[in-house]
DNA sequence: AAAGCACCCTGTACGC
DNA sequence: TGCGTACAGGGTGCTT
């Protein structure tokens, strides 16, 4: 499923071909990916745009357009975004078209329809509550301790919740927790400097790796990049989706448990809890 | 503030 | 081969 460093890895790739192209033409397959906008405002806004800018914002993709607004996708669990070249037919699962000048079309797919699709004159009505971005210089030790300042909340569901942290899914949140050695159902509050500065480094160290490695593909192909193509980061996970595998750092059985209705997996000796917080 | 739940949806994996 | 069922996931919204 696409997280940040899916989405950003997106991002690079479309940038790189629509940024400044016109949208000819819009296609809306399915409506409901829309938010907020009906299908006939959204066509009418959008044709004859173009973008000046693509970013992100945690798992968003946000296309600043040239006439005001945003353009902004959620990709949800297994939306995808593909160009293609104009005129190509619809997938199965193809919800939106944008067929832009220059014979290329920019295609989002969505089997699963979690994904979602904003047209909004200021992008902040829809990330304008995200936590900090943890790849960016704003996120520091001195920053995650201030945010798990008094949170009495289990680890593992804190870094999935996007208004504590932005961008980070089940599979990165799981590696995280692995690399800083810290149990998914440790308190926030009884982590001490050293643990932070770990978990810090650990969110950042397992990014940027699954950046360099171009995302995340698991078998359920749930995620690739502009063209399709898997990325390579599903060789270097130490623990999501290892269950029963030996964990790399000691050979332990990796454990999955459910965590509010989240799965997660970790090493049960690499990440113990200690005696106090097994009484909490 | 935390936690539990239902909901959205469908491909996949499983048992029979 | 095929049917039914459980499950996975991110986000939102509701309730306790």
């Amino acid at each position: 499923m696409p997280e940040l460093t899916e989405v950003e890895t997106l991002r690079r790739d479309l940038a790189a071909k629509l940024v400044g192209q016109r949208v000819r033409e819009v296609h809306v397959l399915w409506p409901g990916s829309l938010r907020w906008c009906s299908p006939q405002d959204f066509a009418r806004y959008l044709e004859g745009q173009s973008a000046d800018v693509l970013s992100r914002r945690g798992k968003y993709l946000i296309f600043g357009l040239q006439g005001g607004g945003a353009l902004i996708f959620h990709l949800g669990m297994s939306g995808r975004l593909l160009l293609g070249a104009q005129g190509e037919e619809p997938g199965k699962h193809t919800r939106l078209i944008l067929e832009f000048d220059g014979q290329r079309q920019l295609r989002f797919d969505d089997p699963r329809k979690f994904g979602r699709v904003c047209l909004v004159r200021d992008a902040e009505k829809v990330v304008g509550k995200l936590g900090p971005e943890p790849l960016g210089n704003e996120f520091s030790a001195e920053v995650l301790c201030s945010l798990l300042e008094g949170r009495s909340r289990r680890l593992k569901p804190l870094l999935l919740n996007q208004q504590f942290i932005a961008g980070l899914g089940n599979i990165y949140a799981d590696e995280a927790l692995f690399e800083a050695g810290l149990n998914p159902c440790m308190r926030a509050c009884d982590l001490d400097k050293g643990e932070i500065a770990r978990l810090c480094a650990a969110i950042k160290e397992v990014l940027e790796r699954a950046l360099h490695n171009r995302g995340t593909t698991l078998s359920d192909r749930s995620y690739g990049d502009a063209y399709g193509r898997e990325g390579r980061n599903q060789e270097q996970l130490r623990v999501y989706g290892r269950a029963g595998q030996p964990c790399p750092r000691c050979g332990t059985a990796i454990q999955r448990i459910t965590l509010e209705g989240r799965g997660a997996h970790f090493c049960p000796r690499c990440q113990r809890l200690k005696k106090e917080e097994k009484r909490g």
